[in-house]
RNA sequence: GCGGAUGUGGCGUAAUUGGCAGCCGCGCCAGACUUAGGAUCUGGUGCCGAGAGGCGUGGGGGUUCGAGUCCCUUCAUCCGCACCA
C-alpha cells in the first residue's frame, strides 16, 4: 500500500484542531519559548509559494522546541488594513471590511492545509475593532506623554508643565500648541510626501525613488498639517540598542543607515548688516578657514530678508523652479548643479570677512538647519558647486590636489588656518570646536537624519485617529469611549472639498453629538507596531496585555520575516516597545531577540510577444525580426516555456482572435526572474503542490531549496526527490501493504546512523540550516533501508526527529507504532556518542598535499607509530621515488601527509 | 559614493570550521522489469585525456606540510541607503 497523504493530512489536520493540540499554556511551570513569524497582509492574490518559506522554518523550530520540553506560543494573525483593500473598494464599491474577511479566509485555508502549529485562539486581526481599540489607545499614552530628556525617557506630560515657565498664563489654544511641541503624538505643519494619486500623504519608507511604494504613483512635497509620532526623540537608543540584538548585520546597519546618526558642531554666522544670524551644522568645524561661501536651502526662512534688491528677481524664479521640481526629478539628476547668488554677505567669526550667501537645492531644508558653511576645498559637493559657479577654493588640509577634486579625507595637516595651523585633522577638530564654544558661537551637537514619523493618513481603511476638536484645539478621547469605530461611508473617496473620506461619515458621527473627529486614519504601520504583544493576552478586554501575561511571556524569541522591513515595521515596533516600556507597561525593551530574515521566493515570469499593436504573437525564438512588445502571461498556462495556445485564446477576452507566428509549430514564451507578483502574473499558489503532493512534500521541499537567507526563484523541478524520500520514509515501516516494525534490538550499524542522524539534525535546527537537515533525512533513511532495519528501537526516534519537518507522515506512523498521544509532545532524542565512537580510520595519505591512496589505522594508534607504518608501505616507497621526505606530518583521524 | 551580501559540476546545493572538493537531490547516460510508462529498481555521471595522468571552488598574488575556508588585491552580480553638510 502506497502512503495516502491525502487521507493521511487531512485526518490529522482535524485532529490537532479538534485537540487544540498546539495551545499555548499560560501558566506553565516549563520554561516558555516564543516564535513569530511576520504576519501577513491578506491580500487578493493569496498566500503564494514564498509566504510559507518564512512560516515553514518557524514552525519548524516551534516543532523542534515544543519536543525539546517549552512551552511555545506560536501564533498567526492578519495585518488588515490597509491600502489594496481600499482601492479595491474605490473600483467596486464593496466595503473593504467585506474583502478582507474574505481575503482572510482563503488565507486560513491555505495556512491550514499546510499543517503549521499555531495556536489559533490567539488570532489578531488588526482591523478588528477590539485590536484597534488597544491601537487607538496606545497613541493616547502617546499624546499624552512628552520625552525627558534628563531621564532619557518618555513621562506624562504632567511632568513636563511645571518646567514651562509661564504656562498657566497662557491660553487654552496657546497651552495647546505648546504642548504640542513636545506630545510623542502630535499636531504640526510639515512637510510631507503628498500622492495625489492615492490621495494620501506617506512615509518616507513608503517612498521609493519618488513614487509610492503601493502602485508607483507619483509623489510630491507639500506642506500640510498632520499627525506625527516624535520617534527623533527615540533616535540614540534605537541605536545603541541595536548591539545587544542578535539580528543580521545587514538589517542592522541599514537601521544604523536610516537612524543616521552624525557628530558635529552648531555655527552661527552673523548676517551683515543686520542682527540676524545664519546657523548652519557641520561635522568638519576644523575646516572653518576653508568657508568660501554658505549655502541655504531654497524653503530657509531667512531668504527673502538677506536677498538684494538686485538679485531678487533671480531668487524668485530659482525657489519658483526647485519648488516646482518634484521629488522624482531632483533624485533623478542628482549631478545637474543649481543655484542663485543672494546678493548678501555672512561675516566669517574668526576673520570677519565677507562671505556670499547662495541658495541650492543640494542643501536640504529637512535637515540640520537647512544651511551649510561649504568648504570646496573638502567636501564634493561645495566643489562641485564653487567649480561650477566660479567661486574660491581655500586649501586648509594639506594632502590633496585640489585642482583635480576636493580632499574630504579627514586626515593631515592644517594649513591656512591661523590658531589651527599644523594641526592633525582629529586634534584641529577639538580645538575649533572649543574655540567656537568659547566664542559663544556654537557648540558640539548631534545630528539624526531619521525624521518624525507621519501618522496621518487621508483614507478610509486605517484605525481612526481617537482625537476630536474642540474651538480648533485637538483632544483625545477618554478612555471609556474607545473603540472609536470606523464609521461608514458613502464612497471611499476624498470629499469634493478635499478631505479624507471619514468626512463623509453621517453628521451625527461627532463627539457628544457636537465635536468633529479627527479625519485622518493611521498608517498601514500602526497595527504591527505593538501586535507581538497582543498574541500573549489575546483576548483581554481590559488592557492591551496583562502585566502577568507580559512577564511571563516577556518578548519575542524567535522573529522570521522579510528583510524589507528593516527601515519600516522594525524600527515602529521597536520604538513602541520602548515606549511602552518607559511607562512601566511592559518588562522588556525590544521587541525580539533574534530575527532571521527568508530570502524572497522570486517568480519566473512568462512573456509572449506581441508584434506592433496587432493581434499577432511571435514565438521567442523568432522575435528579433519584429518589432515587439513583451507582455505577462499567467505562467499557469506555460509549460517548460511552450505556451498552452488555446488555454491563452480564452485567457482574456481580446487574446480571442489572436495569431501566432510559431516555431517548430511552438509558440515558446520568454521568461525572466522577478518578484512574485499578481501584476506580473508568475504567482505560483501552494494549494497545487499540497494537493499533488502533499503538505509534508510542500514543506520539506521549500525548505530542501536551499539556506532560509536566500532568495531563489521558483521551480519544482527538485520536486520528485523529496516525494520519493517520503514514499521511502514510508516503506522502511512497512514490508508491502503490512506495518512492520519489530521489538527487536537494533544493531550497532543502525545505532550508529541513527544517532548520528540526530546529532546531525539537533545542530541544524539551532543553526537554522534546515536545507542541510533534509539532506541528512534521505541520507539516514537510505542508509537505513540499505540496512533493511525495522527496529522499533531505532524507527521511534527517527519519527521524532522527522515530526518538525513532516508532521503528518511521522504522526500517523507514530500511532501504528501504538502511541495515543501525539508526536507533538513527544521528546526530541538525544545523541549517544558512544554508538559514533570510531575504533579505526581510513586515512588519506597524501605526498605534497596531493591524496595517493589510503590506509587505515586504528585510532589508538600513536602518530610516531603511524609514520612509521605509512613509511614502511611499498606504495608510499613508490612515491617518494628513492627520496628521502623532509617532513611527514600526521593529524590524528584526520591525513597523514609526506613533504618530499 | 557609502554600507551589506554572494560567486563551487549542466542545475539547486554540501563540505565536521584550515585536512580526501562536489554530500543530498534534480537532470543526464546505461541496464533491468515491462501490455512503451511523465512508474519502479540497479549502476554511472566535475572537466580534459584512449590511458597513465593532469586540471579544477570568479581572476591574480600571499601565508601554510596542506586553502573553497585565513590575508592582500581585483572583477562580476544582487540588495539597502544616498546631495545628510
Amino acid at each position: 500500500m502506497e502512503y495516502n497523504f491525502r487521507e493521511v493530512e487531512k485526518y490529522w489536520q482535524a485532529y490537532w484542531a479538534k485537540n487544540k493540540t498546539f495551545r499555548a499554556e499560560d501558566n506553565s511551570t516549563k520554561p516558555k519559548y516564543y516564535v513569530l513569524d511576520m504576519f501577513p497582509y491578506p491580500s487578493g492574490a493569496g498566500l503564494h509559494v514564498g509566504h510559507p518559506l518564512g512560516y515553514i522554518a518557524s514552525d519548524i523550530f516551534a516543532r523542534y522546541k515544543r519536543l525539546k520540553g517549552f512551552n511555545v506560543l506560536h501564533p498567526m494573525g492578519y495585518d488588515s488594513f490597509g491600502l489594496p483593500a481600499e482601492q479595491y473598494a474605490i473600483q467596486t464599491g464593496q466595503h473593504p471590511e467585506i474583502t478582507t474577511k474574505t481575503n482572510i479566509a482563503r488565507y486560513r485555508e491555505q495556512l491550514d492545509k499546510i499543517g503549521f502549529s499555531f495556536d489559533w485562539d490567539r488570532e489578531v486581526r488588526t482591523s478588528n475593532p477590539d485590536y484597534y481599540k488597544w491601537t487607538q489607545w496606545i497613541f493616547i499614552q502617546l499624546f499624552n506623554s512628552w520625552y525627558n530628556p534628563e531621564t532619557n525617557k518618555a513621562e506624562n506630560i504632567s511632568t513636563l508643565i511645571p518646567k514651562l515657565k509661564g504656562f498657566d498664563a497662557l491660553t487654552e489654544k496657546e497651552q495647546s500648541d505648546l504642548l504640542l511641541e513636545h506630545r510623542l503624538a502630535y499636531l504640526s505643519d510639515t512637510m510631507v510626501n503628498w500622492c495625489p494619486q492615492l490621495g494620501t500623504v506617506l512615509a518616507n519608507e513608503e517612498v521609493k525613488d519618488g513614487v509610492s511604494e503601493r502602485g508607483g504613483y507619483p509623489v510630491e512635497r507639500k506642506l500640510m498639517k498632520q499627525w506625527s509620532l516624535r520617534i527623533t526623540a527615540y533616535a540614540d537608543r534605537l541605536l545603541t540598542d541595536l548591539e545587544g540584538l542578535d539580528w543580521t548585520e545587514s538589517i542592522k546597519e541599514a537601521q544604523r543607515n536610516w537612524i543616521g546618526k552624525s557628530e558635529g558642531t552648531s555655527l552661527s554666522f552673523r548676517v551683515e548688516n543686520s542682527d540676524d544670524h545664519i546657523e548652519v551644522f557641520t561635522t568638519r568645524p576644523d575646516t572653518i578657514f576653508g568657508v568660501s561661501f554658505v549655502t541655504l536651502a531654497p524653503e530657509h526662512e531667512l531668504v527673502s530678508k538677506l536677498t538684494s534688491p538686485q538679485q531678487k528677481n533671480a531668487v524668485e524664479e530659482y525657489i519658483t523652479f526647485a519648488k516646482n521640481r518634484s521629488e522624482r526629478e531632483r533624485m533623478a539628476d542628482v549631478k545637474k548643479i543649481t543655484g542663485v547668488f543672494t546678493g548678501g554677505y555672512v561675516l566669517h567669526p574668526f576673520t570677519g570677512k565677507q562671505i556670499p550667501i547662495w541658495l541650492g537645492d543640494y542643501v536640504l531644508a529637512g535637515y540640520g538647519t537647512g544651511a551649510v558653511m561649504a568648504v570646496p576645498g573638502h567636501d564634493s559637493r561645495d566643489y562641485a558647486f564653487a567649480k561650477h559657479f566660479d567661486l574660491p577654493i581655500i586649501e586648509v588640509v594639506a594632502g590633496g590636489d585640489l585642482s583635480k577634486e576636493s580632499y574630504d579625507a579627514k586626515e593631515g595637516k592644517l594649513i591656512n588656518s591661523d590658531f589651527l595651523n599644523g594641526m592633525e585633522v582629529k586634534a584641529a577638530v577639538k580645538k575649533a570646536i572649543a574655540a567656537i564654544e568659547e566664542k559663544g558661537l556654537g557648540k558640539g551637537k548631534t545630528n539624526f537624519r531619521l525624521r518624525d514619523a507621519i501618522f496621518g493618513r487621508q483614507r478610509y481603511w486605517g484605525e481612526p485617529i481617537p482625537v476630536y476638536y474642540e474651538n480648533g484645539i485637538p483632544k483625545v478621547l477618554d478612555e471609556k469611549e474607545l473603540p472609536l469605530v470606523l464609521p461608514e461611508v458613502d464612497k471611499y473617496l476624498p470629499t469634493e472639498t478635499g478631505e479624507p473620506p471619514l468626512a463623509r461619515a453621517s453628521s451625527s458621527w461627532r463627539k457628544d453629538g457636537k465635536f468633529e473627529y479627527e479625519y485622518s486614519t493611521m498608517p498601514g504601520w500602526a497595527g504591527s507596531s505593538w501586535y507581538f504583544l497582543r498574541y500573549i493576552d489575546a483576548h483581554n478586554e481590559k488592557e492591551f496585555v496583562s502585566k502577568q501575561a507580559v512577564n511571563y511571556w516577556q518578548n519575542v524569541d524567535l522573529y522570521i520575516g522579510g528583510a524589507e522591513h528593516a527601515t519600516g515595521h522594525l524600527l515602529y515596533i521597536r520604538f513602541w516597545t520602548k515606549f511602552l516600556n518607559d511607562l512601566g507597561l511592559i518588562p522588556v525593551t525590544e521587541p525580539a531577540k533574534k530575527l532571521i530574515n527568508q530570502g524572497m521566493i522570486q517568480g519566473v515570469s512568462s512573456f509572449v510577444y506581441r508584434v506592433g499593436t496587432s493581434n499577432k504573437y511571435v514565438s521567442y525564438g523568432l522575435k528579433k525580426d519584429y518589432e515587439t512588445t513583451p507582455i505577462h502571461v499567467d505562467v499557469n498556462i506555460v509549460n517548460n516555456n511552450v505556451l498552452d495556445i488555446e488555454a491563452f485564446k480564452t485567457w482574456r477576452e481580446e487574446n480571442k482572435n489572436a495569431a501566432f507566428i510559431l516555431e517548430d509549430g511552438k509558440y515558446i514564451c520568454g521568461s525572466e526572474v522577478e518578484k512574485m507578483s499578481k501584476s506580473k502574473w508568475n504567482v505560483v499558489s501552494p494549494d497545487l503542490i499540497v494537493e499533488q503532493q502533499g503538505a509534508d512534500c510542500l514543506r520539506l521541499y521549500e525548505m530542501f531549496l536551499g539556506p532560509l537567507e536566500q532568495s531563489k526563484p521558483w521551480s519544482t523541478s527538485g520536486i520528485s526527490g523529496v516525494s520519493n524520500f517520503i514514499r521511502k520514509l514510508w516503506r522502511l515501516y512497512h514490508n508491502g501493504d503490512a506495518f512492520a516494525v519489530t521489538n527487536d534490538a537494533p544493531t550497532q550499524a543502525e545505532l550508529k546512523v541513527l544517532h548520528k542522524t540526530i546529532k546531525k539534525i539537533a545542530y541544524d535546527i539551532e543553526n537554522f540550516s534546515f536545507n542541510t537537515s533534509v539532506s541528512n533525512f534521505m541520507i539516514c533513511v537510505n542508509e537505513l533501508t540499505d540496512l533493511k532495519c525495522n527496529k522499533r528501537e531505532i524507527l521511534e526516534p527517527l519519527a521524532i526527529i522527522i515530526a518538525p519537518y513532516a508532521p503528518h507522515i511521522v504522526e500517523e506512523l507514530w500511532h501504528k507504532l501504538g502511541h495515543t498521544a501525539s508526536i507533538t509532545y513527544a521528546t526530541f532524542p538525544e545523541c549517544n556518542e558512544t554508538y559514533l565512537v570510531e575504533t579505526a580510520f581510513s586515512y588519506p595519505v597524501s605526498f605534497n598535499g596531493k591524496t595517493r591512496f589510503f590506509q587505515e589505522y586504528d585510532l589508538s594508534l600513536s602518530k610516531e607509530a603511524i609514520e612509521k607504518e605509512v613509511l614502511s608501505l611499498e606504495q608510499t616507497q613508490k612515491y617518494l621515488e628513492g627520496k628521502t621526505p623532509k617532513k611527514i606530518i600526521v593529524v590524528h583521524n584526520k591525513i597523514v601527509n609526506i613533504v618530499v
